[in-house]
RNA sequence: GGGGGGAUUCCAGAGCGGUCAAAUGGGACGGACUGUAAAUCCGUUACUUCGGUUUCGAAGGUUCGAAUCCUUCUCCCCCCA
């Protein structure tokens, strides 16, 4: 199966250029996905593009991985109901050393003739003047065919405006398309459906400067099934960074998915194969409480993403905590142990003097800990039968917390609706 | 340069002197049901030492009393030139 046939049973393929197929069926092609550097991690969204990336590179093509140096100071309008706001050069540099770094671990670099290769597009942007660039680039392309761009139309249209930087942003990611295929024979760009207009500009560039030719692909908006955005829980994005979003948390986003969703999350984030995915689904459908799908789904890409061994302790916890776990089980646990299975979630300590005279459950979950932003809202929660303390649920906002009540004279396990857990350590 | 409209609690959006911590919808969170699913139903949605305290772009003022009236300021939008 070739590259665009695998995305297409996939569901990847959302608009592909006429003649695409055919260039890439000639042999070894290179191809490019940009990514922006507006946070120091990618995060679950962005993993569709590595993904296609990585299938880019197994069908026999050489991946390019663009992190936007540039870009990123200029800001992309497209989706954005309004003008971004510009990093510093300082957050520029640390995020792209965090995207980097995760790219790595995706790719393949040693492989050789389609070696993954990473550039960044201030390398060629930052001695590029603003006079050659409207000379040079500008100058090929008309303002009339950039706005009619629906990133710009959107923005002309509405209250907000959009400021020149934001509009010349097509004629920079154009450019750079064309700078890729100029200096490194790459012919086809990729990205997520939004990126359709960015990425034509770039391949119009490249007819109208050199005559040459160039392909677009894109991959549809993930959304899930009930229309709402993908890659977002209670504490905002999933990051692939495990400092920001543990594996344990990483592990559970994806169980938690629907069915339908995970039916299609399956296809999308996961290498395995038509029959293999039938299978799982038939297996998913005759016994649907067992959530096989979730779990496959859920196991292949924290394994992928986090590695091995941080899959294994994802799954301890989610063990312990959703399984039969019981009390007697964290109480035959030594320290060590009890620190392993709650590895991965938020944790709070507290100086064994200051517990000693025990806390009333508002001043630990609001005052001492940050389970609750205010006693206000933790009070109507526990109020609601929302909050548990070692497994059972808290019954009235004065309860007392006492030495006594910890485990292993040390811990408290605190849970916050079904699926929120923390650990409190008094030492 | 001239004229007009607007800024309300996470968002949209009512309120237009007291009954307003502020309608309604959405979102979010919690509960029930279940499969850590979907759908559905119910509840909560400023802070609090539960006495109160601070909120309606900002600062002043009128009033017993203001989100609601007046003054100034900031920002936004629209129309004309």
């Amino acid at each position: 199966m070739n590259f665009v046939e695998e995305l297409r049973w996939r569901g990847l393929l959302h608009d592909i250029m006429p003649g695409t197929e055919e260039e890439l069926a000639k042999g070894m092609a290179s191809g490019y996905i940009g990514f922006d550097p507006t946070a120091d991690s990618l995060h679950v969204g962005s993993l569709l593009q590595i993904m296609t990336l990585v299938r880019f590179q197994q069908a026999g093509h050489k991946p390019f991985a663009l992190v936007g140096g540039a870009t990123g100071m200029v800001g992309d309008p497209s989706g954005k109901s309004q003008e971004r706001n510009l990093l510093s050069e300082e957050i520029l540099n640390h995020n792209l050393n965090g995207i980097q770094k995760q790219l790595e671990r995706f790719l393949d670099f040693d492989c050789g003739a389609n070696s993954a290769e990473i550039v960044n597009n201030y390398d060629w942007f930052k001695s590029f003047t603003f006079l050659d660039f409207i000379r040079d680039v500008g100058k090929h392309i008309t303002v009339n065919y950039m706005m009619a761009k629906d990133s710009v139309k959107k923005r002309l249209e509405s209250e907000v405006g959009m400021s020149f930087t934001e509009f010349s942003y097509q004629l920079v990611q154009g450019y750079d398309f064309y700078y890729l295929w100029k200096h490194k024979n790459c012919v086809l760009q990729m990205g997520g459906s939004d990126q359709w207009g960015n990425i034509v500009t770039g391949t119009e560039f490249i007819r109208r400067k050199d005559g040459g030719q160039a392909f677009a692909l894109t991959s549809p908006l993930i959304k899930k099934s009930d229309g709402t955005k993908f890659g977002k829980t209670e504490g905002g994005n999933v990051w692939l960074d495990p400092k920001k979003t543990s594996p344990y948390q990483f592990y559970q986003f994806w169980l938690n998915s629907s069915d339908d969703d995970a039916a299609n999350y399956i296809k999308i984030f996961t290498f395995l194969n038509e029959d293999e995915i039938n299978k799982i689904i038939a297996e998913h459908a005759a016994a649907p409480h067992l959530r096989v799908l979730q779990k496959a789904l859920a196991k292949d890409i924290t394994e992928r993403v986090h590695g091995f061994d941080a899959l294994e302790t994802a799954l301890k916890t989610t063990d312990f905590l959703f399984g039969n776990g019981s009390l007697e089980f964290l109480n035959s646990l030594d320290d060590e142990g009890v620190l392993q299975v709650f590895e991965g979630i938020t944790q709070f300590e507290i100086s064994k003097e200051e517990f000693s005279a025990g806390y009333d459950v508002l001043t630990l979950l609001a005052d001492k800990t940050a389970v609750f932003p205010s006693k206000g809202e933790a009070k109507k929660m526990i109020v609601g039968g929302g909050v548990s303390v070692n497994r059972e649920k808290v019954p009235a906002p004065e309860k007392v917390f006492m030495t006594s009540d910890l485990i292993n004279e040390k811990f408290l396990v605190v849970q916050k609706g079904k699926k929120n857990y923390f650990l409190v350590i008094v030492k």
